[in-house]
DNA sequence: TCCATTTAGATTGCACACAATTGAATTGCG
DNA sequence: CGCAATTCAATTGTGTGCAATCTAAATGGA
């Protein structure tokens, strides 16, 4: 044999700071602690954030549709939502076409939030010391990562 | 006015689709997905696989310092290590030096791990289907914005 | 039509993640 | 030396995330 088998110890495959995995990983937590400021003063999770973005772009949803948008199931949508009930910023009304269906609808509350949130991407940006280009290059990469995990997952 | 103040409701940088930070927590969130049935082979989860990757390049360090590698605090990595230590893969082992810290230690089970483990950076490269260079950019390129990040919000 | 299948959302249980607080141990400054 | 400040881990409380299960409602084929 050429090369022996590297000894695990060594390997370089192994190391924290050489998957990728890891650093998504870190990325996702530091960029929801820099959103936590921002987000607190309007009284926001950062998933929560998530669910007004999807709406402000479409109000009116079923759960299913939020969930699909968002990547997240109703075990973590559904007590969500009903925080959000809770903190005024949407109602949840059960469809009359088909009664297992729930619309998420906004509030006057929720939806005046979008006039509040809208310097936070700005404020985001600035936070990345991203150009316009780059951040939107590695936007696009990240997107094409998601959809070959999830199909290699599903 | 040359351009008129763009109305919130078409506003381009509210939309989901082109934030970083959604395409960050979603990647998040499918590389978990994807670990998940790899990683459930060897009964571990994630944030404790990352433990260990920790471990296996250096043993026998105190929390905080695994709490600094892998951006976590005691609040999260105290259960956590003490389910490690149920499951035999560490033991807590307070200092005598210094008695606020507590070491953890790889058992031989958790060490034996290692082998076990050597095959899943490959299988994950697999699945995000990139070449070499293009997932070692993307790494690199993470990193850096998790560290700006980390930087404006400290 | 009838009934098995499917779908939508809710619920339960477990595991993070983090802010805030606590208490014990150590450090450092006067 | 003495004591205030700091450090370290644990604890508490809140909010995700997700697997598994459940119930009700809708669907679809014999």
């Amino acid at each position: 044999m050429p090369t022996p088998t590297p000894s695990q110890a060594t390997n370089p495959a192994l190391k924290l700071d050489n998957q990728l995995c890891f650093a998504v990983y870190a990325a996702s937590l530091a960029m929801t602690k820099a959103y936590k400021p921002l987000l607190g003063a309007l009284g926001l999770t950062y998933p929560q954030y998530l669910v007004l973005l999807v709406l402000w772009e479409q109000d009116n949803r079923p759960v299913t549709e939020l969930g699909e948008r968002l990547f997240l199931d109703s075990g973590t949508l559904t007590p969500l939502l009903k925080r959000m009930e809770a903190a005024g910023l949407v109602q949840r009304q059960r469809s009359t076409q088909d009664e297992r269906k729930v619309h998420i609808v906004l509030t006057p509350a929720g939806l005046a939030l979008r006039d509040q949130a809208a310097c936070i991407p700005l404020r985001m940006a600035d936070m990345t010391a991203c150009g316009t280009a780059e951040l939107s290059r590695l936007t696009t990469e990240l997107h094409t990562l998601r959809q070959r995990l999830n199909a290699a997952t599903a």
